[in-house]
DNA sequence: TGATATGTTATCTT
DNA sequence: CAAGATAACATATC
């Protein structure tokens, strides 16, 4: 699902192909999951896209912006040239002079929403830091995880405590942290928590480098159709039942939460 | 056929 | 009242 990096690389791709172009239509075939006038947005041209924890930012020349989340299935697909035919899933067609960009949502959750700059502001306020900034540092997660001992894996996935972590990236990063997803937030030591931040950080980079993951059942894909290749480099996700690459023990799925939660019972404490 | 997977939010429980 | 847990949403796949 996108998450942190998938997200991260749609940006990437869309703030250099679309910034500059002006939006010429907008055709909405799923009702529900488009908020807003696309009134207000027809005729204007964007500016840049940005990214905000899961979020897409397009912020457009009338002070208007575009909010997207993509939720578990949501897929931006550039369509360059003729015109192409919508898919199956395709739920919202924005068109450029030239192109067409695809809004494919096979299960729905996810949706566009026209905002103004108060709005958009409002909508992005309740987000905790962003993990690869500055201000996310050891004395910020330290503080954080000391309020709760709920399970430190359901604290990753916290929107409101770090922005941009998803199940996949959670269990890659306590896996690499080498703390099991079951410990108690606040059973974490100082050590653990200086751990733990360098694998937020270091396991989110990778996945931007290698253009995030489209594992197995995801349907994540960049804009110009091609996948992520980060499902190669998973230590636990979805490996249950095979060898652990530090220590040869048996990966362990548990549910935390309503969340497949894999690690390393030996490695992972 | 029905259980499963997922991100977020609404709602229920402790 | 707040924190924490769980249900709900949609739909293809196994």
């Amino acid at each position: 699902m996108p998450e942190l990096p998938e997200v991260e690389t749609i940006k990437k791709y869309l703030d250099k192909t679309v910034s500059g172009k002006k939006i010429i239509g907008i055709k909405i075939l799923s009702k529900k999951q488009f908020a807003g006038q696309s009134k207000k947005v027809i005729g204007k041209k964007i500016l840049s896209v940005e990214r905000r924890a899961k979020n897409l930012i397009f912020k457009l020349s009338n002070g208007q912006a575009l909010l997207v989340h993509l939720k578990m299935s949501g897929q931006l697909l550039w369509q360059p040239g003729i015109l192409k035919t919508p898919t199956k899933s395709t739920r919202v067609i924005i068109s450029f002079v030239k192109n067409q960009l695809f809004f494919n949502d096979m299960r729905k959750f996810g949706w566009i929403k026209v905002l103004n700059k108060d709005q958009l502001d409002l909508a992005l306020a309740r987000f905790g830091p962003e993990p690869l900034t500055k201000n996310f540092s050891d004395n910020y997660l330290g503080k954080t995880l000391k309020q709760t001992r709920r399970a430190i894996k359901i604290i990753l996935l916290d929107q409101t405590k770090i922005a941009g972590i998803g199940n996949i990236y959670a269990n890659e990063i306590l896996a690499k942290a080498q703390i099991n997803p079951q410990k108690p937030a606040n059973q974490l030591k100082t050590q653990e928590i200086k751990k733990l931040r360098e694998a937020i950080q270091l396991v989110l980079k990778e996945g931007i480098k290698y253009n995030g993951s489209s594992a197995a059942d995801q349907l994540y894909l960049r804009p110009d159709s091609s996948s992520g290749s980060y499902q190669q480099y998973f230590r636990v996700y979805q490996k249950d039942g095979q060898k652990c690459q530090k220590c040869k023990t048996v990966i362990k799925r548990i549910n935390l939460s309503g969340r497949g939660t894999f690690f390393c019972p030996k490695c992972q404490k």
